[in-house]
DNA sequence: GGCGCTTTGACACCGGTTACCAAGGCGCGA
DNA sequence: TCGCGCCTTGGTAACCGGTGTCAAAGCGCC
């Protein structure tokens, strides 16, 4: 009975130590796989640890090592598509490894915000944090990281940060491209649904449409432009305002898919088709996207490979150095514009 | 400099002994509202312990108590809504207290699964764990929890367990009433959209289904029943078949919003109006329903009070045993359902 | 016999916890 | 007033399950 492993709970270190009939400190040297070890050896202990399933504790570890291995998600779920495919692209790196990912929401209105953070960084003790947007610009949060010594990447609209912190898409080049897609059909009279004030993906979407428009001669008219809230309800009224208009565009673009599926919803109501009376474009290809009649043509940003390159850049190591940092996004043509209608 | 917290880390329970002029173990019973304590000695530490930003290392803690304070979801995503949903749900829960939610996703078709959930639960011993659905249909997980000693609630769409350990939506009664709303809408000839074998879902769904019918005195039509696989392009494909035999259904139910999404594309390829020629209802109530034209009539269950259930049988003490383990679904009316045209 | 290399173990430590014990203040009876 | 036991309060030591440091044992070789 003493050559058991304790009754009860789990094998530990000191078990294996025990049956094998060496030091818990050569049981380690065997799960680190330390090269000076005697094969025979390592293939005993080995042996024995496999037969008892003994797996070592994580906590042990992380407090013997003073580091432990806990990657956070900290976001303000404003895209659950994007938040579950960060998710996912981090976890597909981050399996096979020994890290663990923590998810904590917070509310980016909050009075608290930076303070949550903190005292759930403080508490974890991360070994890194990904931070999504729209909290990802605030630069307090960052800054806070830096100070108490934890990883983070930020992902993005646009570079606010060195590359080694930093992950984003490249907004601005994309609705450009969106946008000239538009006037390639003919386009010449385009409205704008623009996300809202302080984030800055809106402020970046907004400059690549005026970009698009300016190096192609055609003025900004802003009387149809119109600020919505990212959400379904606010492209809904933006819509109806913008077609309800003396001189109502031909084309709209709206900063995301579910603004432009509002727009669409606009047009509906007013007996436009569309792509023939109305052309809609979007951003995101969220879900969304492809089931909306007609199915939206929009932009797709990479968030497999960007949160792939998130994730290399928090484990560190080789590869990290690698990692790129901007990425370009995709127009995805679907049904939803077309020639303008003469 | 003797008397200052340890250059760099952060400080310790021994810094703050050290610093107040006690024992750790009175550091220890301030930082648990130990009862034993003179109010004099606890202030003063309590001082000490803001002053210095002194937060308690979990990991020790963990190692200590021999139990640790996460919560994991493991879940194969069929759904990203569902699961964004019930983390958020369990997170609410969570959040005030000192557990912290780790994620877990897994493959559903692997023939490793049990092994690899089995690896993870050995790993990190939790304190508990959710299971979504489909995994949750699992039994052999349910049975690896219960011999591993962790705590588990299993989420589904009918009773597979004790209510301790079950959160279930009741989906076959959800969707008799949505079919008998279509039956009262004076539809006769009602397609059906499954979901995939296998999915205890699509089972109960498709029951329900059919006991609607049987009530009515309706024959169970299987030439107007078409399996899909909960995607898109699957009720794209049914809606076809569906809408092109001899004597096409006046109303189609499918199993989930996103087959009824492809449903709708289906009506719109041929020509149909909806509701007026073909009225569609769907499942899960998910952010493409409402956003659909026209808007999907669906049924919605109660995800936040799900997830709020199991989080308090997950956490045990109080609470957990007054949780409801079944919840009842609502009918969402809005425009993809009307009276069958004569 | 001295040297260096390989292999292993003893021991302290990470930052918390519990079990157990000791010191001091107090009431109370002699 | 002293001695006693009790209660309050706080300290000491051991432990949780791993890790690093350093020294020692065993061995071949010059």
């Amino acid at each position: 009975m003493d050559d058991d492993i304790n009754s009860g709970g789990k094998p530990t270190i000191n078990d294996i130590a025990r049956l094998a009939g060496v030091s818990k400190k050569t049981v380690s040297r065997v799960i680190n796989q330390s090269p000076l070890l005697n094969e025979e050896t390592r293939r005993r202990v080995g042996d024995i640890i496999r037969s008892t399933g003994y797996v070592p504790n994580p906590q042990a570890r992380a407090l013997a090592l003073r580091r432990n291995f806990l990657i956070g998600l900290v976001h303000d779920n404003p895209n659950a598509q994007m938040v579950l495919g960060m998710q996912q692209a981090l976890l597909s790196v981050l399996r096979g490894t020994e890290y663990e990912l923590i998810v904590r929401p917070v509310d980016r209105g909050s009075a608290s915000l930076v303070a949550d953070v903190r005292a759930f960084l403080e508490r974890q003790r991360l070994h890194g944090v990904m931070l999504l947007p729209p909290i990802s610009e605030n630069d307090g949060l960052a800054a806070l990281c830096e100070q108490l010594g934890c990883r983070y990447v930020r992902m993005g609209s646009a570079m606010l940060d060195t590359p080694d912190h930093m992950v984003a898409s490249n907004d601005r080049e994309a609705v450009r491209q969106a946008v000239n897609y538009l006037i390639d059909l003919g386009h010449r009279r385009i409205g704008l649904v623009t996300g809202p004030q302080g984030f800055r993906s809106a402020f970046e979407r907004r400059s690549g449409f005026a970009e698009a428009l300016a190096a192609a001669g055609l003025g900004f008219d802003p009387l149809i432009v119109v600020e919505g809230t990212y959400r379904f309800e606010s492209g809904l009224a933006a819509g109806r305002q913008l077609l309800s208009g003396g001189e109502p565009p031909t084309a709209i673009f709206a900063s995301n898919d579910e603004m432009a599926a509002g727009v669409l919803h606009a047009a509906r109501e007013r007996g436009l088709e569309v792509p023939r009376d109305l052309s809609i474009v979007g951003f995101d290809d969220t879900a969304i996207a492809a089931h909306l009649w007609p199915p939206l043509t929009t932009v797709r940003w990479p968030i497999q490979a960007m949160g792939k390159a998130a994730a290399a850049k928090l484990l560190g190591g080789e590869g990290a150095e690698g990692q790129p940092a901007l990425f370009l996004s995709e127009l995805i043509v679907r049904a939803s514009a077309g020639p303008v209608r003469r």
